[in-house]
DNA sequence: ATTTCGACTGTTTTCGTATTATGGTCGAAA
DNA sequence: TTTCGACCATAATACGAAAACAGTCGAAAT
């Protein structure tokens, strides 16, 4: 347990490099040559770190999820009710995807492909998309502003449907419709479970 | 106009050859070579017919949409009322899929390489979506039954969280998760639209 | 003991090229 | 009107050689 500092700082310098290349080649084609050329160290030493190019992946994946898990908590934070919180949720985790493949010009091309990669590697944030939608959903109801008899079905159901929107959202099929798309959805949904007098 | 009907008939035997392989071995792998040979005739009749492959594709694709739509009409024929025909649209369309994957091998694989062909392929069926399901819910709201702001909105929202769950529900990501995720939005959806005493 | 890397390896990917397969055309024949 | 054989330009494939690649290992540096 010595060092371990030092050796997150330099696991953090590889994947900001990492980050860089993944963004604009994608997984396939960023090279691990590259990746110590660039960080200026040898390609060995990257292995001294990291297990496989897969890994250094996932931890960029696992980064991403983070930002997006704060980003997420800072907007929930500033809305006053549940169901403000509701919407905040899902239109951010929505835009932040699509702001993301601005970034990464390669996710959309490869999204089918490493698809289940991804979703693995994801799972820790599903679990907690799932446990927060929970949370909000039960405050929700807690504060009367929600009816809805189970919590647990009507939080996957959400966390499905986002993910369902995501490839669609990526081709941009319907584009600037999209944000409409989800408004509209969002709107069903509240009338769905808000309680009414 | 002369021969029209069975100019129909030589067409449709060769869309049943063709639909054959395209469900073995996907639009690129099926040659037209092949579909000619299975089919007895020369290759050159086959452009008398359609004026190209994608042609041939497309109309096995309007074909299946067909079918699909006398199934949903069907079935919506034999629900009692809004609620349970919106509920039998939803489900009929998504499980018709669940099943086309079984016989359509390739449709999963190819589903991202042909995904915006497929779509325009797909527009006027899309229209009937839109229109059907806008017509099951104005009937829920003349009887009483749906309580909805924008008909076409909704219709809309509706279709494209179908065509989204598409491709999550041919990776078979949740495979028999799957199924209840769509009744759980069913119940979201239903208790959104329903009017309340 | 921890960290770094050069040298190495077995496997993939790439590449140039020759060859075949394929989508599509055309004019003639039925 | 319908059929098709012969034909064409292009795309896919096959294949061997060369290059690139992910990952290993033992030794050196710290």
């Amino acid at each position: 347990m010595i060092m371990n500092d030092k050796k997150d700082i330099k696991k953090e310098t590889i994947l900001t490099v990492a980050e860089k290349f993944f963004a604009r080649f994608g997984l396939r084609k960023t090279t691990m040559d590259e990746i110590a050329k660039t960080a200026r160290i040898g390609k060995s030493t990257l292995y001294y770190y990291f297990k496989s190019k897969e890994d250094i992946f996932a931890a960029v994946i696992r980064k991403e999820s983070r930002i997006l898990k704060s980003k997420l908590e800072e907007n929930i934070a500033r809305a006053a009710n549940p169901r403000e919180k509701l919407s905040a949720y899902v239109l951010t985790r929505m835009k932040h995807l699509k702001e993301l493949s601005n970034y990464y010009s390669s996710l959309t091309d490869e999204y089918p492909e490493h698809y289940s990669f991804v979703e693995r590697t994801r799972e820790d944030f599903t679990k907690y998309e799932i446990d927060t939608l929970k949370t909000i959903l039960a405050e929700g109801i807690e504060k009367g502003v929600f009816q809805i008899a189970d919590v647990d079905t009507a939080a996957q159901a959400i966390v499905i449907t986002m993910k369902g929107l995501e490839y669609p959202l990526l081709l941009q099929e319907d584009a600037g419709n999209m944000e409409d798309t989800i408004h509209n959805l969002l709107n069903i949904l509240f009338k769905g479970i808000e309680s009414r007098p």
